[in-house]
RNA sequence: GCCGGGGUGGCGGAACAGGCAGACGCAGCGGACUUAAAAUCCGCUGAGGGUAAACCUCGUGGGGGUUCGAUUCCCUUCCCCGGCACCA
C-alpha cells in the first residue's frame, strides 16, 4: 500500500481537473442550475488563510451541489480597480496595471493549488478593458434612465487618499481606508440616484427568507426610514422655514426653532453684522469637525441665536431661531423644531441658552413630569384643543389642521443618500461623459465604448483633480453630438460600481457585443449562494441590489434580486503588532521582547481579521507544503463554525492531518476491485453496525451541508464514522463485502466536497475510472439511521440513577414495568411513594417521588 | 443611547420543537513500539470527595421562576463582541 503522498496526489488532481474540464459549465444544459458565488477578491498580493475559508465554504457547496446533479456555475474573478494598487505602485515605483496583473497571475496559481472548482474560462479582471467597457456602458443606460446626475456639492474628502469618498465610506467621521479624518469640500460630481430604489430596497428585504437576519437589519438601519410630519414655520418679517419632526404631537412644546449650519438661511436671516459674523464662524468650525469627531461620544452643543423669530403654527407664539452644529443639514430639511421638555438633544441646548421648556406629553395618569426629558409617547397636556389625546390621536388630528392650513403634511424621510460615484483618481474606470461648449454635457456613444484609461501618465494622485485631467491625449476629444471640440471627464467610477454588476457577467463572460447575453442569465441567474464576510453587508449588497432593480425596470433582467442566499462567514484572526511610529509590524519580525524592530517602542498587540495592510497574513502554502492543501482546507472549516471568526493556530492544523492519514490507510487497504460485491444487505450483527453507521453519517453530513454550512460538525461527523469502522473492522469478525463497499465509498464521497484530492486518488484506488465530481451523492435510508436496541436513562427526582437496555420499538406499560423493577431503582425509591412515572419514547424515563 | 449576536472544561467547540451536558478535535498525562526521538497505536483527561473500585456532591456568567425534568422556555441582572450613532 503506498503512502499518502498528499503533494503527488494533489498536483496529479489538479491538473486531471484542468484537462478534462471538468468544472467547465454551459448555460444550454438540460440539468438544474446552482449558482454558487464567493465574493470576488482583491489582488493585492497574496491569497491568505481568511480568502482559503472563504473559498472553501463556497467549492464545498459547489462539489456536493455538482454531485446531487446540479449543474454549477462556479466563476471567480478579480476586483481590480482601486486604490491600494495606485498606493502599492507608488511605493514599489511600477505601474498599477503592472502591480495588479502580477497579483492576480500569482493569486490564480494559488487558488488552483488549493484545488478550487472554478471554471477559470470565465474568469475576468474589473480593469479589464472588455470588462469596463460594460461598466461604462452600465453608467450611460442609468444616465440615459435619469439615474445618474452631476451635482455641485460638499463632498467628503480624505486628505491623505487624496480623493473624494461616498458617505458609506466615511467611518466614525474617517477614511475607510486609512482612517484619516475627512474634510468638506465643495466639487461637482457624478451621483448615482439610489434614492429612487429606497422603498423598494426596504420592503425586498423581506423577500430576502435566506439572508441572515443581522445583515437585513444592518441594511434597515441604513435605508432608516422614519415617519413624520414637515411642518411650515412663517418667519416674523417674511419667508418661511420648514422643519422635519417624527414627534408632532409635541409641537406645543416647540419652544424654538434650529437649523443646521449649512443650512442657506443661516447667513440670510440675521440682521446683526455681528451676528452674521458669529454665524459664519461657527459654520467653519462645524464644516471642519462635524463629521469629522463623530467617532468622539458627543461634541458640546453650541448654537447662535439669530436675532430673528418665527411663528408656532400651533400656539402662535413668537419663537426664536437659532444655527446650532447638531442639526445636522443632510437630513430632513436640515432644520428642526426644538422641544426640549421631550428630547434630550433640544434640552442640552435649552438649559444651555436658558430656553423655555413646556411640557406636552405626559405618560397615562400623570398630570406632570418627574424626569425630564420624556422621550416616550403618551397623552397631550398644555396643547388646547388637543388636551387629552393620545399621541398617535393627536398626531392624525393635528396633520389634519396643517394640510387645511398649508402648512405641512405627514410625510416620510430616510437616511439613505445618493451614491457619489466620482473619485479623482486613476486607476478606475473612466466615466464615458463629455464636456462640449456648444453642447453641455453629452455622453460617448455606446460604440466609442470603451473609453480607455491611458497608461503612460503620471498617475500620482493630485487632490481635487484627476490625473487624467494631466493627460492632453485622454482630456481633448471631439463633441458625439456637434463634432466641435471638448473635454472628456476626467473623474473615474468608484470601484463599488465594478463590482455591483460582476455577477451577472459571470453568467455570460464571453459575449462582447452586450453587457451579458439575456438567454444565459435567465439561466444561470439569481446566485443561489454568495459567500464572503459581513464587511460588506451595507455597500456592496445595497449597490448591487440597487443595480439589478435598475437593470431590471430597464428589461435587462427579471428578477428583483441579485442573490438568492446570502452567507457571511466569520474571518480568520491573527495575533498583529501596532508601533506608534512605524504602524503595522508583521509578526514574523516581532522579537521574543515584542518591541519594534525599527525603533524598539514596546508593541502593541491585538487580534485582528488577516490582511494585508497589517502584516499578519498567513499564507496557505505554510499549511499546504507540510501537510497538503486538503488538510488546510479541512482545517478552516473545522476549526470554528463557518459563520464565525476563530484565531489562527497552527498547533490545531494536526488532528484533520491524522485523520486524512486514517482514511487513507483504511481505504487504500482495499484497492482495485477487491469490494466487487454490491449486494449492501447485512447478514449480522457486525454488518448491521456499520450499515447504521454508514447511514446516520449520510444523513448528518447531507443535513449539515444542506443546513446552513455546518460543515465544522459534518467533519466531526465523518470522524466518528472513520472511528466507529475502524472498530468495528478491528474486531477481527466478518463483514459481508457489500456492505463494507457499501461504507467505504460512502466515507469517500462524504469526504469528497472538503478534501477533494484524496477523495479522488482514494475513488481511483478503490477501482473506478471516472472522476468523482460527478459521481452521485449518497443517499441514506430512513430504517437504518436508528438502532435497534438502544440504553433509555431512568431519571428519580431529577436524576439520572440507571439505564435500561432494551428494543427502541417497546410499549410503555412494558418500560414502566421494567423501570420499577430495577435494582438500582428500587433502592432509590425504597421508603418513597412514588408519585408519578413519566416515559417519553426512545428518550427517557422520569420517576418522582413524594418528598 | 438604539439595533443585532454571544457567555458551556486548559483551548476550539458539540448538544437545545425541554429529556444521559462536554460529541469531534487540540493541548496534557500514562502506556506500547524504538538504542533514542519523531511518527504511529492504546488508555485517561469538567471540578470536588471517596482507596486507583463502587458510589456521592457540585457544575453551561449571576439571581429568581415554570416543569417530573432547564445549557435549552420566562423574568431579572452582569459581562463580552459587532453594526449604527446629535437621523429630530
Amino acid at each position: 500500500m503506498k503512502h499518502y503522498d498528499f503533494h503527488n496526489i494533489e498536483s496529479k488532481w489538479q491538473k486531471i481537473w484542468e484537462e478534462q474540464k471538468t468544472f467547465e459549465v454551459e448555460a444550454s444544459s438540460g440539468k438544474p442550475k446552482c449558482y454558487v458565488l464567493e465574493m470576488f477578491p482583491y489582488p493585492s498580493g497574496y491569497l491568505h488563510i481568511g480568502h482559503l475559508k472563504n473559498y472553501t465554504l463556497g467549492d464545498v457547496v459547489a462539489r456536493y451541489k455538482r454531485m446531487q446533479g446540479y449543474n454549477v456555475l462556479h466563476p471567480i474573478g478579480f476586483d481590480a480597480f482601486g486604490l491600494p494598487a495606485e498606493n502599492a505602485a507608488i511605493k514599489q515605483k511600477t505601474h498599477p496595471k503592472k502591480w495588479t496583473y502580477d497579483s492576480i497571475t500569482h493569486i490564480k496559481k494559488q487558488m488552483k493549488a488549493v484545488g478550487l472548482s472554478y471554471d477559470f474560462r470565465r474568469e475576468f479582471a474589473t480593469s479589464d478593458p472588455e470588462y469596463y467597457k460594460w461598466t461604462q456602458w452600465l453608467f450611460l443606460f442609468l444616465y440615459k434612465q435619469g439615474l445618474a446626475y452631476q451635482k455641485e456639492a460638499l463632498v467628503n474628502f480624505c486628505p491623505h487618499c487624496r480623493t473624494v469618498l461616498a458617505n458609506e465610506q466615511v467611518i466614525a467621521g474617517g477614511c475607510w481606508r486609512c482612517e484619516t479624518k475627512v474634510v468638506k469640500n465643495s466639487l461637482k460630481q457624478w451621483f448615482l440616484k439610489i434614492s429612487a430604489y429606497t422603498e423598494e430596497l426596504l420592503s425586498d428585504l423581506e423577500t430576502l427568507n435566506e439572508w441572515p437576519e443581522h445583515v437585513k437589519t444592518m441594511q434597515k438601519n441604513w435605508i432608516g426610514k422614519s415617519y413624520g410630519a414637515q411642518v411650515t414655520f412663517p418667519i416674523v418679517g417674511g419667508g418661511e422655514i420648514e422643519i422635519f419632526t417624527t414627534r408632532l404631537d409635541t409641537i406645543y412644546g416647540a419652544t424654538f426653532l434650529v437649523i443646521s449650519p449649512e443650512h442657506p438661511l443661516s447667513l440670510e436671516l440675521p440682521y446683526d453684522p455681528g451676528i452674521k459674523e458669529a454665524t459664519k464662524i461657527l459654520i467653519n468650525k462645524s464644516l471642519l469637525t462635524q463629521e469629522i469627531e463623530r467617532s468622539a461620544e458627543e461634541i458640546p452643543k453650541e448654537g447662535i441665536f439669530l436675532g430673528r423669530y418665527a411663528y408656532n403654527p400651533f400656539t402662535c407664539e413668537k419663537i426664536p431661531i437659532f444655527v446650532a452644529n447638531y442639526v445636522l443639514y443632510e437630513y430632513g430639511t436640515g432644520a428642526i423644531m426644538a422641544v426640549p421638555a421631550h428630547d434630550t438633544r433640544d434640552y442640552d441646548f435649552a438649559l444651555k441658552y436658558n430656553l423655555p421648556i413646556r411640557e406636552v406629553v405626559v405618560p397615562e395618569a400623570l398630570t406632570h413630569l418627574e424626569n425630564l426629558p420624556y422621550e416616550g409617547y403618551g397623552y397631550l397636556i398644555n396643547s388646547e384643543p388637543y388636551n387629552g389625546l393620545s399621541s398617535e390621536e393627536a398626531t392624525i388630528k393635528m396633520s389634519e389642521f396643517l394640510q387645511e392650513k398649508l402648512l405641512g403634511k405627514l410625510t416620510i424621510r430616510y437616511k439613505l443618500r445618493d451614491w457619489l460615484l466620482s473619485r479623482q483618481r486613476y486607476w478606475g474606470a473612466p466615466i464615458p461623459m463629455i464636456y462640449c461648449d456648444q453642447c453641455g454635457v453629452v455622453p460617448v456613444n455606446e460604440e466609442d465604448l470603451p473609453v480607455k484609461l491611458p497608461e503612460e501618465i503620471d498617475f500620482t494622485p493630485r487632490g481635487m483633480v484627476s490625473p487624467l485631467s494631466t493627460s492632453d491625449e485622454f482630456l481633448h476629444t471631439t463633441c458625439p453630438q456637434c463634432g466641435g471640440s471638448a473635454r472628456r471627464e476626467t473623474d473615474t467610477m468608484d470601484t463599488f460600481m465594478c463590482s455591483s454588476w460582476y455577477y451577472l457577467r459571470f453568467g455570460s463572460p464571453f459575449t462582447n457585443r452586450e453587457p451579458f447575453n439575456k438567454k444565459d442569465i435567465d439561466y444561470f441567474l439569481p446566485v443561489d449562494y454568495y459567500i464572503g464576510g459581513v464587511e460588506h453587508a451595507i455597500l456592496h449588497l445595497l449597490y448591487s441590489r440597487f443595480i439589478t432593480k435598475a437593470l431590471g425596470d430597464g428589461g435587462y433582467l427579471d428578477f428583483k434580486e441579485p442573490f438568492s442566499r446570502l452567507f457571511t462567514q466569520g474571518m480568520v484572526l491573527h495575533t498583529s503588532y501596532w508601533c506608534q511610529t512605524h504602524y503595522w509590524i508583521a509578526p514574523k519580525n516581532v522579537k521574543e521582547n515584542k518591541h519594534c524592530p525599527h525603533c524598539d517602542a514596546e508593541l502593541i498587540a491585538s487580534l485582528d481579521a488577516m490582511s494585508k495592510s497589517k502584516g499578519n497574513i498567513v499564507l496557505p502554502e505554510t499549511i499546504s507544503h507540510k501537510y497538503g492543501t486538503d488538510t488546510g482546507r479541512m482545517y478552516v472549516l473545522f476549526a470554528a463554525p463557518a459563520e464565525r471568526e476563530f484565531e489562527w493556530k497552527e498547533e490545531s492544523v494536526s488532528g484533520i492531518f491524522r485523520f486524512l492519514n486514517r482514511v487513507w490507510k483504511l481505504v487504500a487497504s482495499y484497492p482495485g476491485l477487491s469490494l466487487k460485491e454490491t449486494d449492501g444487505r447485512p447478514q449480522n450483527p457486525d454488518d448491521e453496525a456499520v450499515k447504521l453507521i454508514t447511514h446516520k453519517t449520510i444523513k448528518k453530513v447531507t443535513q449539515d451541508i444542506e443546513n446552513n454550512f455546518r460543515f465544522n460538525t459534518a467533519i466531526a461527523a465523518l470522524m466518528e464514522m472513520l472511528n466507529d469502522l475502524k472498530a468495528i473492522i478491528e474486531r477481527e469478525n466478518f463483514i459481508t463485502e457489500g456492505v463494507l463497499k457499501e461504507a467505504i465509498e460512502s466515507l469517500v464521497l462524504l469526504i469528497s466536497p472538503f478534501a477533494p484530492h484524496i477523495a479522488e486518488e482514494l475513488w481511483e484506488i478503490l477501482g473506478h475510472q471516472n472522476s468523482l465530481s460527478f459521481q452521485k451523492w449518497p443517499v441514506y435510508e430512513e430504517n437504518w439511521v436508528k438502532e435497534e436496541v438502544i440504553e433509555i436513562p431512568i431519571q428519580i427526582d431529577g436524576k439520572i440513577r440507571s439505564k435500561l437496555t432494551v428494543p427502541r420499538i417497546i410499549e410503555e406499560e412494558k418500560l414502566k414495568e421494567l423501570a420499577l423493577q430495577d435494582e438500582k431503582v428500587l433502592k432509590f425509591v425504597e421508603g418513597k411513594k412514588v408519585k408519578g412515572i413519566i416515559v417519553v419514547p426512545e428518550k427517557i424515563i422520569s420517576i418522582h417521588t413524594e418528598t
